[in-house]
DNA sequence: AAGCCGGGGAA
DNA sequence: TTCCCAGGCTT
């Protein structure tokens, strides 16, 4: 009479035989490249992470070349990847653990968790990931590994549902072998156990997995209740001025919080009189390419306007808020949104051609 | 508990 | 298009 192993033992013996191990910040594992990789993969996906990530090594190789960086140049690592907030966390909590922790990432899971932009899971993820250390996790992928395993209902963005799948990862993760676990439950839900058409033949925990025993597996999780967004609309000034452009710094709160844009106004009599108020001495005004930029709480209709100025004199715009004449020939790194880049692309094409 | 915070891959 | 991704912070 054959029983069914443990379901960490299946766990772990799959990782064995079809685990991730190659991916760049599983090898010559720290707590420092681990705790990054963890950081850029919060809600994105390895693929779009992996450039990101070797870049950023190479340039912060250690906490203390992190700590003592620029924050411009954090957030120019950072350029397209979203949620800046992550890299202004990542750069805060380096200069905490070079003053308070002698440059080393701290083992104590209070101290980790005390971390800006470091929460329950992350710190389990990278204490585990890269020390040993016997503490559970709960991402994107084990959600739905186990919540599918469980048929448990309801979107995980609720309160009781989360504790209910926080209460199921604690019990099911082994007291041994706590890197292969953790690892192989994020590589089975990536490459298993996938949102859309999972793989459940090749599932080691298929055979006692209650979504797959009743053919729900498109059931769980529960979706995430969807509501409309709401549509606003942007005019950025480009104010150019000898292949310069104009940039002001955002404050950390809010959207592009840390990065370099142009001035924006919700309507276009407000970037006319912007125009006016500041003097300039305009030679050419023109509207560029106009495009949609798509949050995940709200769409933004972009008006880029072009206007030439001449002899710009660094004290009527510069003294205002924190801003530069960005040179488009050599750019400065600094962080850019996404669509500030684009513009800038834009831009670039449309001087070319004169 | 709910809202905020980006951008892109996948279907 | 729509969904959601190795989430965390703020209110």
């Amino acid at each position: 009479m054959k029983t069914t192993a443990a379901f960490s033992t299946r766990i772990i013996e799959w990782y064995d035989n079809f685990g991730r191990k190659q991916l760049p910040w599983q090898q010559n594992k720290t707590p420092y490249k681990v705790w990054i990789s963890e950081i850029m993969l919060q809600q994105t996906q390895v693929a779009t992470v992996i450039p990101y990530f070797e870049k950023f090594i190479a340039r912060f190789p250690d906490i203390e070349t992190l700590a003592k960086a620029d924050q411009d140049e954090v957030l120019h690592h950072w350029t397209g990847l979203g949620y800046y907030a992550r890299a202004r966390n990542l750069h805060k909590a380096a200069q905490t653990m070079l003053a308070e922790y002698n440059g080393q990432f701290p083992t104590d899971f209070e101290q980790v968790l005390a971390l800006p932009g470091i929460g329950r899971s992350t710190a389990g993820a990278v204490l585990s990931l890269s020390l040993g250390l016997n503490f559970p996790i709960l991402d994107g992928n084990v959600k739905r590994v186990l919540a599918r395993h469980g048929a448990i209902e309801g979107w995980p963005g609720k309160k009781p549902v989360e504790q209910q799948l926080w209460q199921m990862t604690e019990t099911l993760t082994p007291a041994k072998d706590i890197q292969k676990y953790n690892q192989a439950m994020m590589d089975i839900g990536a490459t298993v156990c996938t949102r859309s058409k999972p793989n459940c033949p090749l599932c080691p925990v298929a055979i006692d997995c209650k979504a797959q025993l009743s053919g729900r597996q498109s059931e769980f999780p529960g979706k995430k209740p969807k509501k409309t967004i709401p549509e606003k609309s942007a005019w950025l000034l480009v104010i150019e001025d000898q292949q310069q452009v104009h940039l002001e710094k955002r404050p950390s709160a809010g959207i592009w919080g840390g990065l370099w844009c142009f001035p924006q106004f919700s309507h276009r009599a407000e970037l006319d009189s912007y125009i006016e108020e500041q003097q300039l001495n305009v030679e050419i005004q023109q509207d560029l390419l106009g495009f949609r930029h798509t949050f995940s709480h709200f769409h933004l209709d972009i008006q880029p306007v072009l206007v030439r100025v001449s002899g710009h004199s660094d004290n009527q715009i510069m003294e205002q808020a924190a801003s530069v004449w960005y040179n488009l020939t050599h750019p400065p790194k600094v962080g850019l949104a996404s669509a500030t880049e684009r513009i800038l692309a834009d831009l670039g094409s449309v001087l070319n051609k004169e």
